[in-house]
RNA sequence: GCGGUAGUGGUGAAGUGGUUAACACAUCGGUUUGUGGUACCGACACGCGUGGGUUCGAUUCCCAUCUACCGCCCCA
């Protein structure tokens, strides 16, 4: 018997886990200087925190919710994406409450699953970033939070990005660019795709983002959302952009880009990049927008939000295809040779002394011979090598050498427990 | 959920219905005694994803299954 994985999970490697935790780290950082905090919230919750917020004839709650009963009889969801626990939380801490100041900030990062059919970057256990913010409708907010995103996807290294954005309005708007919507598309009703069909009636917007080239056709001489916004819907749009403008932070406005869920409404946004790794084109690396409405659909109060969330599976990818370098430091600085048996204790002593100093060292458990320690100090990289054998324990001394030129000297044992910079100062010059 | 391709050692891979499953890299050991990156020598799959079947005999043929990759669907 043989154990596998389970089907779309990963073993994320001491190598790749190395990326994961500068990602994270730099997220953190950033957050924290927009003063955003961390929140985290169960990797599973009611299956209904799903449903309810995602709608119940999605496919993503049909078909690829990765729910089961549990032995208590509970209808149970692994968490399909980061908003709607965060939002559960936040009515159920009651964080809307005067205590709080507004915007109440926060960002997650962590696991989450979809049963759905495993390609690259795209995974059934998989990860995500995310930030929310309650509580303002102030454009401000919007916009900082699109900022936030492109500023942490430009410390990541990426190039070629494009931020697309679009506004859904309030109600009003909706309501009033649906009928119109619907109205254009009866017309061509029987030519249009069977999907579309389906959506029209159900959700029109949906229809423009199909991926159907005959329905593209239709698409783009649809009645744009621009022309139906209220009087509130195009202030908040036009504040938007002015405040983009005003940060220097280029964007386009795409009136046909939509979002699955009906909570949604004024901005949202994508970030796109250009790379073959993720499919052709521009394809979205980070989305998000926001949602008014939602935190009232958890049994909250009237109050709104914004946010976007970024996977970090497909975040590596573009990483690896544009090349980023990350600065990760896993430096080697001493290797301990001991020669012969009696000198294990003492070797075991130096590296001690030196990682209570702050060095990064090593030393051999396999018993092998000063040839093959020298091998591998030398493949680990090591800086230096420290060297003891029988002559070196009786004098009190060890011989630190230099792997980069070679040089090597002899030096009092206790001098190299006690103060390892000064030795390399006083005998490498460094 | 549907369709396509694939699955041989740590890695990349060659291969055949039949005695010992190429080759390369990596790893480990050695080339006399306590010193690294080269060179030379040697070791390294009781096994060809898993389970059945066909056959005198299968890693090689057939079926099923699992997994990966690609496409569809979808992507809050």
């Amino acid at each position: 018997m043989r154990f596998q994985r389970p089907k779309g999970t990963a073993d994320i490697l001491p190598e790749e886990a190395k990326k994961w935790a500068y990602i994270e780290e730099t997220a953190r950082m950033l957050f924290t200087n927009y003063r955003y905090h961390e929140i985290r919230t169960p990797m599973f919750e009611n299956f209904e925190v799903f449903s309810r917020t995602s709608g119940d004839t999605s496919d993503v709650v049909t078909k690829e919710m990765y729910d089961f009963m549990d032995k208590g009889d509970r209808h149970i969801s692994l968490r399909p994406e980061g908003t709607a626990g965060v939002v559960r939380s936040f009515v159920e801490n009651k964080l809307y409450g005067p205590e709080f100041s507004k915007p109440y900030k926060v960002f997650y990062m962590g696991s989450m699953f979809r049963y759905e059919r495993p390609q690259s970057g795209r995974l059934r256990e998989f990860h995500q970033i995310g930030v929310e913010a309650f509580g303002s409708d102030a454009p401000e907010l919007d916009v900082e939070v699109i900022d936030m995103g492109m500023n942490l996807l430009q410390k990541f290294g990426l190039k070629d990005l494009k931020l697309v954005i679009n506004t859904l309005g309030d109600k009003e708007t909706r309501e009033n660019y649906r009928q119109a919507l619907i109205d254009y598309l009866e017309p061509h009703f029987d030519e249009l795709s069977e999907d579309s069909k389906n959506r029209l009636h159900k959700n029109p917007l949906r229809v423009l983002d199909s991926k159907d080239k005959n329905d593209q056709k239709f698409v783009a001489d649809a009645p744009s959302i621009l022309d139906f916004l209220s009087p509130e819907s195009q202030a908040h749009f036009d504040k938007v952009k002015k405040l983009l403008e005003a940060l220097h932070i280029p964007f386009t406005v795409d009136p046909s880009m939509v979002r699955g869920l009906d909570y949604y409404n004024h901005t949202i946004f994508e970030i796109m990049v250009n790379s073959k790794s993720l499919g052709e084109g521009y394809t979205t690396i980070c989305a998000g927008g926001r949602y008014n409405g939602l935190v009232e659909e958890l049994g909250g109060p009237e109050v709104s939000g914004v946010g976007f969330g970024l996977g970090i599976e497909r975040l590596i990818l573009l990483m690896d295809s544009q090349n980023v370098k990350l600065p990760i430091l896993d430096n080697l600085d001493v290797y301990v040779v001991g020669i012969g048996e009696e000198t294990t204790y003492e070797t075991s002593q130096i590296v001690k002394a030196l990682r209570s100093n702050g060095f990064s060292v090593d030393r051999d458990y396999l018993d092998k011979k000063p040839k093959a320690q020298f091998k591998t100090a030398n493949k680990l990289g090591a800086t230096y090598t420290i060297t003891i054998g029988e002559r070196e324990l009786e004098q009190e001394t060890v011989n630190v050498k230099s792997m980069l030129d070679g040089n090597e000297v002899s030096v009092p044992l206790n001098e190299v427990k006690s103060n390892f910079n000064a030795v390399l100062t006083d005998y490498f010059n460094e």
